[in-house]
DNA sequence: CGGAATCCGAGCGGATACTG
DNA sequence: CAGTATCCGCTCGGATTCCG
């Protein structure tokens, strides 16, 4: 099965158990590499200003402290979720954008935000 | 913004912070709502299963312990996505099975799903 | 400016034993 | 059968300090 199939194909796949969440299914990869405190809001920032520098991205994460922000932006990028392009400038100079692969994941928000419409109150 | 907005419309929020992940975007709390190592494998059995009782469950989910399990589904419970049915016998006799707002998670993984396909080699 | 290094406390995940 | 009770190690998130 592949990426084409419709929602109706994908159903029908889960009820017969053909595609199961320890094996073929890649949805557990994916909610692993969103965990944590602020992986999230960090893609969702990203996605509103398109290209951002490490201080103003901090400002936009009110309460991150220096040490996660580096964490999750490293294992964001390690994941090819997001890139970091480096200026070689004194003072630094460091700006972070999503990937082709990180802005794929928009579908992936729309289908929660959705969800989150009708089932939270 | 309700939830019938199309997928046009949502990029177009986002895009212009209108939606975010701080504030009016219900995307957080689902995430933290499948949080820990075995909630989206659990409901995953519970998709394919439709009911499915403890032990049953527990074979389904190799490695799982008796303390993650009840916790994961107490918490699952808790949030909605998952009912609790106990007949008052003897032996004991519980079944599970995902509530509305559970199965309505569907749209979700399958997006998550074709994100995968696409980016997951 | 954009981090790295170090230390620390809380809580999650897990193992084991026991029970209505 | 379907849990509860207890204990434990380890990782995650955070505070602080220092650096090129």
């Amino acid at each position: 099965m592949d990426k084409d199939m419709s929602y109706e194909e994908y159903v029908e796949q889960v009820r017969q158990g053909i595609l199961t969440s320890s094996g073929n299914c890649p949805v557990t990869p994916l909610l692993v590499m969103l965990q944590g405190k602020w992986k999230f809001q960090i893609i969702y920032e990203l996605c509103i200003k398109g290209q951002i520098r490490f201080g103003e991205l901090k400002k936009s994460l009110a309460g991150i402290t220096n040490t996660m922000l580096t964490s999750s932006l490293r294992e964001l990028e390690r994941d090819g979720l997001v890139s970091r392009v480096q200026f070689n400038e004194i003072p630094p100079h460091v700006e972070y954008s999503l990937t082709e692969r990180g802005k794929a994941l928009l579908p992936v928000f729309y289908a929660m935000t959705k969800w989150g419409f009708e089932y939270i109150p």
